[in-house]
DNA sequence: TCTGGGGTCCTAGGACCC
DNA sequence: TCTGGGGTCCTAGGACCC
């Protein structure tokens, strides 16, 4: 038995546990660049604002109902969100933490041990209230995917009191009835649209297709598979999330530029940022990487510009696996070169870091390095392809004081660039973010500041929450 | 003026190998 | 006239997810 926990409206819900004069009223949150709507309030989705809606088309709408507009902060909600698992894990005999807002519980044998599945999830769900102070619904069921289904219903029905455990086969069809095809796990824009041209509408018709034409029609063995677990038949496990963390097989980091770039130094610049923010997650992350790809892309969006909007570059890197920011830029150097344009305005650009082992599982040796007996037959300089000390040492100091302390030279803009007001200077691809609220769990600067006495309160409450939720 | 970012899995074709 | 079979690796791209 499954068991999928997810946080409602995540993002709207972290800047309302700080700022709780928003709880009742319409609130969203943007994505980077203050571009598109990412997260809505329920009385935000009542105005009929849409995920994914593009700020700029919705802005005036926003005004007239005085919708409060939070710029994204990642900080806040990935720090929340390691409190919602901690506590997952307190209560769970195993967790694999999916996304940012939720997780799979494996509820084997939870029936016998606690005799109630349905009142064991009121109380989960109950527990990550009171510490964390973020809503959230639960779906059980036998499959993923059924599992899945039943917390998107319990989400739509309030009465059901933000739980739903599929234990029948009756309540299993019943819920495959309420739920619209295009709504299942795994059916997206595309395969919603061959559905209903095939007369296949809600979630029952869909356990019903026949596996041969759900393999035709639905991506092959991904398909067969959905068409399976919807019947009750499970086709994935749970994958445990060792020590609270994700672990991913690929790393990237990549920008939409807050405007279009024509020089090579400043897209260079960028490449090399987001370079160095990807090697940062892969050495947290304890691995090393052989694949690097870099990609420089055009507007999209302007009716001029004429795809292909984007081009990638992809390399396997000569020497092995590495996680040193230096040697990888070197390739992405090249990389960018290969792309590279001239005469062209780039709006966005990205690394993703493939191939990923931890330390010493694949690594390429340099022959003549190995093995140092043998006469070379030109003198070279030793290749450097790590330097884990001095990689430790960046990681050190830009954890302890704050991102960015410590960077890579060739990421950081040629002078020239205008300085703000605050003789702050952002890099030419900042994009905008106007309305970022606080860092209040992760940034000393940005803890609360109270009066003394609701201060005496909070230090306990604070030392409570310390208490029960640990740094990693 | 303004349109996100970070992932997963699968397929397919070409190069290359034995 | 007819031109193998089975495998790996690499790269690119499509579809999906949150």
């Amino acid at each position: 038995m499954f068991g999928l926990l997810d946080c409602n409206n995540f993002y709207v819900s972290c800047e309302r546990v700080f700022q709780p004069r928003y709880e009742g009223r319409p609130v969203v949150v943007l994505s980077n660049n203050d571009g598109n709507l990412i997260s809505r309030s329920a009385e935000a989705k009542a105005l009929g604002l849409k995920m994914g809606d593009p700020y700029f088309q919705v802005k005036d709408l926003l005004q007239q109902h005085n919708v409060k507009v939070f710029s994204s902060n990642y900080a806040l909600y990935g720090d929340m969100s390691r409190r919602v698992m901690y506590h997952l894990q307190q209560v769970a005999p195993a967790v694999e933490i999916y996304s940012i807002d939720e997780a799979f519980l494996d509820l084997a044998g939870m029936e016998t041990y606690c005799g109630n599945l349905d009142a064991y999830a009121r109380k989960v769900r109950e527990g990550v209230k009171a510490r964390t102070g973020i809503p959230t619904c639960v779906g059980i069921a036998p499959t993923k995917t059924l599992a899945k289904l039943a917390n998107r219903i319990a989400k739509k029905d309030a009465g059901l009191g933000g739980v739903l455990y599929l234990n029948t086969p009756e309540r299993r069809a019943w819920a495959l009835r309420q739920v619209p095809v295009g709504n299942v796990w795994g059916v997206g824009r595309q395969y919603a649209a061959k559905l209903a041209a095939a007369g296949v509408d809600s979630a029952a018709d869909l356990a019903r297709v026949s596996e041969a034409w759900a393999r035709k029609h639905l991506g092959g063995v991904v398909g067969a598979r959905l068409v399976q677990e919807l019947q009750g038949r499970p086709c994935a496990g749970l994958h445990p999330s060792e020590d609270g963390t994700l672990s991913r097989q690929s790393i990237s980091c990549s920008r939409t530029f807050g405007k279009p770039l024509t020089a090579f130094d400043d897209v260079l610049a960028a490449v090399a940022a987001f370079l160095s923010r990807a090697a940062e997650k892969l050495r947290a992350q304890g691995d090393m990487a052989h694949v690097l790809t870099v990609y420089i892309s055009k507007n999209r969006f302007a009716p001029q510009v004429l795809p292909p909007f984007s081009r990638s570059a992809t390399l396997t890197l000569p020497i092995g696996s590495t996680a040193d920011t230096t040697v990888l830029l070197g390739y992405a150097r090249l990389l960018v070169g290969r792309l590279w344009e001239k005469g062209t305005a780039y709006q966005k650009a990205g690394v993703v870091l493939d191939g990923l082992e931890p330390p010493g599982t694949g690594q390429q040796l340099d022959l003549f390095a190995a093995a140092p007996a043998l006469a070379k037959p030109v003198e070279q300089p030793a290749l450097v392809t790590q330097r884990p000390g001095l990689m430790a040492s960046l990681d050190a100091l830009n954890q302890r004081f704050g991102r960015g302390t410590v960077r890579i030279a060739t990421a950081v803009p040629a002078p020239g660039h205008s300085a703000t007001t605050s003789g702050h200077h952002p890099p030419p691809w900042a994009g905008k973010a106007q309305w970022r609220s606080p860092c209040f769990t992760t940034r000393l600067e940005d803890l609360m500041v109270v009066n003394y006495s609701v201060g005496v309160i909070m230090a306990v409450v604070l030392c409570h929450c310390i208490y029960l939720v640990p740094r990693q």
